[in-house]
DNA sequence: AATATTAATATTGTATACAATTCAGTTAAG
DNA sequence: CTTAACTGAATTGTATACAATATTAATATT
């Protein structure tokens, strides 16, 4: 999870506020919640059980996070972004993970290395078995790991947040179900992490990551999110 | 001001939050109050005349700028560094604002490049002034400006992000009241910015943030914080 | 006198009531 | 028939009351 602000998180108990954080983060990464779904307070609010109060904290959260998109007096809904946007947030995700590789590569512990090949492996079972929500999650939390590792709080922060960030303009933009990211490509990033020099490993990020850039799909416009407010207006 | 997650402001009337925000912010980045005050929300809420409700909103959201620490159930204060964390801080800057100034060298408009030169003039003579606080605004106003002209949203915010805390940093460490950046290097600065490449932006640009970093002084521990709560203590 | 326990105070956490605003649907005028 | 103004429902914005927690002060015990 994102290591949301300067709010120190009780480890045992989670607040009423991170619970219902950390499940909304959740679907919204994993794609249940596409871009553009509206999340009143109301409904939040029955759902989990708690107050409009609680929900509000989450939702400011999720909106300093990126994850969601707050307007005044109008409401929160999962983040769009402009296809003209959507060059700079994969240029920050590049600065922000290359220097982050670069710190981590040819430092890696022996658990670590395991924990990442690991999470290939996991990442790789969920998409063949078709659990794409699963894979996705996984694959997030690779590009996660490494920022967590780099021994770097507030780039690991910055990370994070363009990691998630560019999800979601996957989640909108990229019609192959893959989640962008090819297994093949995290393979040889955790091999480059072992042995390669940090410049290398740099060089393989950037190119990770302007692969995924370059998968996306721009329709003439963003669809999903029209269809979600016109289906919600027919509803009535 | 940073740019505070994806809450949309409106451009003329600001809300109550935001000027409690906006407010709170200046005083704490001009080091009027020092790191470790504490900020209780009642006191706020009674000096700006509004309920708890918006004091809370706007130190939830100083708290994700990193300007503020809040614990559960304890409350709020100006953030304060240790020593040990201070390097990743300026690690996380110079990579940020390094990207930043290499995207912005070469591309300056003539208007840009007046604007530049007229704050190095600003903030040279609040300091020759004795204007401390003032010229401390105006230098860090410097960088914010650099961050804003590179036409990278995120980055951007990451890299004013980055700047307020090691600012608060230099409040808490650096005894000599200059606040750690020399208005010559601002020059040199504006200089290569319109002439150099990106490169030679970006390596001036980590030299300067280094020098600032290499002028701290770290007493045994953090004399000012301690001291205040002493204070707090004697005073009843 | 020092320490542990308890009571009092202050502060934050949560829920809820009411005000302000937005948005859709309806009605009336051109 | 089109457009404008209006009404009503839904949603967010703000204030406040009360509960939970932490801190301080006072008391009792060793």
């Amino acid at each position: 999870m994102l290591q949301g602000g300067n709010v120190e998180k009780s480890k045992g108990s989670k607040s009423q506020e991170g619970i219902v954080y950390e499940r909304l983060f959740d679907v919204i990464i994993e794609q249940k919640l596409q871009p553009g779904a509206r999340l009143t307070e109301i409904s939040l609010a029955d759902i989990f059980s708690v107050s409009r109060t609680v929900i509000r904290r989450a939702l400011l959260r999720l909106s300093y996070e990126g994850a969601v998109d707050i307007k005044p007096n109008i409401g929160a809904i999962v983040t769009t972004t402009e296809p003209a946007d959507v060059p700079q947030y994969f240029e920050a995700r590049r600065i922000a993970e290359g220097a982050l590789i670069r710190m981590v590569a040819g430092k890696l512990t022996t658990f670590q290395e395991e924990t990442l090949n690991a999470m290939v492996r996991e990442e790789n079972r969920y998409f063949l078995s078709g659990n794409r929500a699963r894979g996705l999650r996984k694959s997030i939390d690779f590009h996660f790991y490494i920022a967590d590792i780099a021994n770097n709080k507030p780039l690991a922060e910055m990370g994070k947040k363009m990691i998630a960030r560019t999800s979601l303009i996957v989640a909108q933009y990229n019609l192959s179900g893959s989640g962008g990211c090819a297994c093949v490509d995290h393979s040889a990033l955790v091999d480059v992490m072992v042995h390669g020099p940090g410049d290398k490993a740099e060089r393989m990020m950037h190119e990770h990551l302007q692969h995924i850039e370059d998968n996306l799909y721009f329709g003439k416009q963003p669809i999903e999110t029209d269809l979600y407010r016109i289906l919600e207006v027919g509803r009535s």
